[in-house]
DNA sequence: GCCGCTGTGATATATTATAACACACTCCGC
DNA sequence: GCGGAGTGTGTTATAATATATCACAGCGGC
């Protein structure tokens, strides 16, 4: 797999321009503290540090890089802990799996059963999660058209973001 | 992987009622036939036999179910063969990769840069291919509303097939 | 205490996908 | 006919992704 290098660092993170990075990874942890909180799971040590470094990235990442990227005391983690830490986010909707990479993705907000859109820079890899009525719209529409009972969808769109569009300025 | 046992054959194929599948196949694979000649791009033994084992199921098939199927004379083939006709028939629409599933279905008609939809059962696993304006439509909202440039996007949506809904008479 | 539950740490293995290389075949120019 | 370029095949090896399984630690309830 890994079809790109990718070795450099980001030219430029997705979320615009006078983006806060410590404080948009804090807000976010923040916030899945509170989903856990809600539900009565823990976010454990484990859990919360895999989420950190889905959200310091800004990107999906594979589960080998997770656990590359893991310091965990001089040891690394076995690929099981990174998933079984996976699972954990995907079930609570703090992190979603971008299927055409094979990779993961924090989640910045709610989710629902809705269907959810995911744009992924071609170039730089960073992503974003999005989701709209439309989307919704259009999603059910093409399911009731044949007949489908419509579970779940998910959009995965491919392509330039803002910092990487030859438009940009 | 295959956290479905899905060892039995499909209850029902998708493709309605009258579904005549043997003009289904025949006709998807002259088209195909049809497709590599306007481009000057043989279809292969291989290439065709892939094609029509992915035609014949009308469901997704991972890689290595193909290898499986594929009756070579008694011998079997290496996966990278498989890889190839894939790649191959990937590049000219002929086949879609369905990610979320880490699979391959055929396609039925033509397709564009557009954005594509997958309907895939949940329960037998056969799936459809769709597109519609209201699609494309949604997903270039999304995209320019991010201010990213729209190049690929896939939908992926998952539930149950009309024979396999609840709701099925 | 002790049980049941959940999460961890670790090893092993399954599944999916690609790399690399030798060779067969066809087309084309000469 | 010969030779070379280009493409597709057949094969082996290996990379990348993901899960199974088991022993055990910690914790809360009784």
């Amino acid at each position: 797999m890994k079809k790109e290098p990718e070795k450099k660092p980001p030219p430029a993170p997705f979320p615009a321009a006078g983006h806060d990075h410590q404080a948009c990874v804090d807000g976010a942890l923040a916030r899945a503290a509170a989903v856990c909180a809600g539900r009565d799971l823990p976010l454990t040590e484990n859990r919360r540090a895999v989420l950190r470094l889905l959200l310091e990235s800004h990107r999906p990442l594979g589960a080998y890089e997770l656990v590359k990227r893991f310091d965990w005391g001089g040891r690394r983690p076995a690929p099981a802990q990174i998933y079984r830490a996976l699972r954990f986010l995907e079930s609570l909707g703090l992190a979603h799996r971008i299927a055409s990479r094979n990779a993961y993705l924090a989640c910045y907000a709610a989710d629902g059963g809705r269907a959810q859109a995911f744009l992924v820079c071609d170039r730089c890899g960073v992503a974003a999660e999005c989701a709209g009525d439309a989307l919704e719209a259009a999603a059910r529409a093409l399911a009731s058209a044949a007949r489908f009972e419509f579970r779940a969808g998910t959009l995965e769109i491919s392509g330039r973001c803002p910092d990487c569009s030859p438009a940009a300025a």
